[in-house]
RNA sequence: GUGAGCGUAGCUCAGAUGGUUAGAGCGCCAGGUUGUGGCCCUGGAGGUCGUGGGUUCGAGUCCCGUCGCUCACCCCA
């Protein structure tokens, strides 16, 4: 047997008994980090509340062709990133790999445009993109975004940049830098393209060959293109923005200056482009720091053509997107979090024969008065037993011991001064409540 | 898809040049106090050294495959 075959053998004597590991890309997140998300999110619902946008819940799967039309043929996310599948009844599916395309979608399907305008709209979920994993990027991750449906007003532009700042300093972020750009509407777009065509087809040995091919596919992404020598070729030539025709320019310089309006800083970014062939006119990034390279915190824009592409009537957007992971990445070191709570507020121990039954009653009467409340089920030694209430900063512990159990009392300790009282059975929710409002 | 680095205890890691029973700190459990936490002391449990093969008298250590992780490119949140 050659070496060859006996490694596949092992790969898939493996592929039988796989061990149990999460799939790449894609991981737990287990108790103390859980209540940081929780944290995240609730923030990330409060900010909308105050301005106005409502939840929106889509399903993790379309049809795939929500996104292919959506997003658009000729981007990376449709060529090589999404999780698509067949379903038993030979349905083409496709796991969201954003969150835009889906919500259109809804807001097509429940001719949600014959109400009210704008519809404001926002989700919190996991996306699915199959890219290589690194820092900051994952094949399942989290994103919270945010869509206005029908308003072309400059004005709702500069709310959802807005939205989206006040979002992370809601969360305690305060080094990030807005990076913003007008790309036009198709009609300018297709000048400039033009533009870019006619100058670079003849140097076009000079691009790298990913830009080679996006000269004919999509020649404005070669403009972020990071290749030193594309960069060399796109630097003389002039800039999206002096062929933006009359209306995006008043537009774009609308945008602008309500930011300054608002007290909002910006960088112009003539480079910036983005990856999804929907937006039109402003489009914008907030990037934070400590980040690795993966440093798009938030990312959005206008997308005026995108509901009318889909099939429904001509109304304009404009949402974007924050990646949760990555947010939470930059906050690890910071001190913008909140700090872990103690997961209880009293704990329940056994000393000697006292009753299972009896100490599981009284910590449920403890639970129903809303008192967290935890108990010894281990059989430990009411040493270890206090040592587990400590490490959980349980306040107060009860100690169901044999001799007071005896006479109808239990023993309070109150953890911080080690002060005890020996209160009734019964009397022990209440005791207990006013102890702990005290402090 | 491309490149580089790394896989040793639950966690963080040490194990030059291949050589006996693979170690530490933290954590966990127990004892020191037959009913009292944090500090301290003592003891204990816990390891297919990712995995398959090769070289060798002998492999955690060297070689190859493979899987995984990490970082970067690409791209994006």
């Amino acid at each position: 047997m050659s070496e060859r075959a006996r490694g596949e053998e092992a790969a898939a004597g493996k592929a039988v008994a796989p061990g149990a590991a999460a799939v790449r890309g894609t991981r737990d997140i287990l108790p103390p980090e859980s209540s940081r998300w929780q944290w995240v999110e609730g923030v990330a619902r409060r900010v909308c509340e105050r301005y106005g946008y409502r939840e929106i819940r889509t399903p993790i799967f379309e049809a795939a062709t929500v996104f292919t039309r959506g997003i658009g043929e000729a981007t990376d996310i449709v060529e090589k990133e999404m999780y698509l599948f067949r379903d038993r009844a030979g349905r083409e599916l496709a796991l969201r790999p954003e969150g835009t395309a889906g919500v259109v979608r809804a807001f097509l399907e429940h001719k949600l445009y014959a109400g009210p305008l704008p519809v404001k709209l926002f989700y919190l979920g996991p996306m699915f993109r199959y890219e290589r994993p690194q820092a900051g990027r994952y094949r399942q991750f989290e994103q919270f975004g945010v869509e206005a449906f029908g308003s072309a007003d400059p004005a709702i532009d500069a709310e959802i940049i807005s939205l989206g700042i006040a979002f992370l300093e809601a969360v305690g972020l305060d080094r990030w830098e807005l990076r913003l750009n007008s790309i036009g509407c198709p009609t300018c777009r297709a000048a400039y393209r033009e533009m870019l065509v006619t100058e670079l087809s003849p140097r076009r040995q000079e691009l790298c060959r990913s830009c080679e091919q996006r000269l004919e596919r999509n020649p404005l992404r070669i403009l972020d293109c990071k290749e030193p020598g594309c960069q060399l070729l796109v630097e003389p030539l002039p800039g999206l923005e002096s062929y933006l025709c009359s209306d995006c320019r008043a537009h774009w310089e609308t945008v602008q200056h309500y930011l300054g309006e608002l007290g909002i800083s910006y960088r112009k970014y003539p480079r910036l482009v983005r990856g999804l062939d929907y937006y039109t006119r402003t489009v914008f990034e907030l990037v934070g720091t400590g980040l690795g390279s993966q440093d798009a915190l938030l990312g959005g824009g206008r997308y005026d053509g995108l509901v009318e592409a889909m099939g429904g009537p001509s109304v304009p957007g404009i949402g974007f997107a924050a990646g949760l992971d990555r947010l939470l990445m930059s906050l690890a070191g910071g001190d913008g979090l909140p700090p872990a709570a103690a997961a209880t507020d009293v704990y329940v121990a056994r000393a000697g024969e006292v009753p299972m039954g009896a100490v599981l009653q009284l910590a449920e009467r403890l639970r129903r008065a809303g008192i967290r409340t935890e108990l010894e089920l281990a059989g430990r030694s009411l040493k270890a037993q206090l040592k587990v209430a400590d490490r959980l900063g349980a306040r107060f512990v009860v100690i169901a011991g044999e001799a007071e159990w005896a006479r109808g009392l239990v023993t309070l300790r109150r953890m911080a001064d080690g002060l005890q009282e020996e209160v009734a059975r019964t009397e022990v929710p209440g005791r207990l409540s006013e102890l702990i409002s005290e402090t």
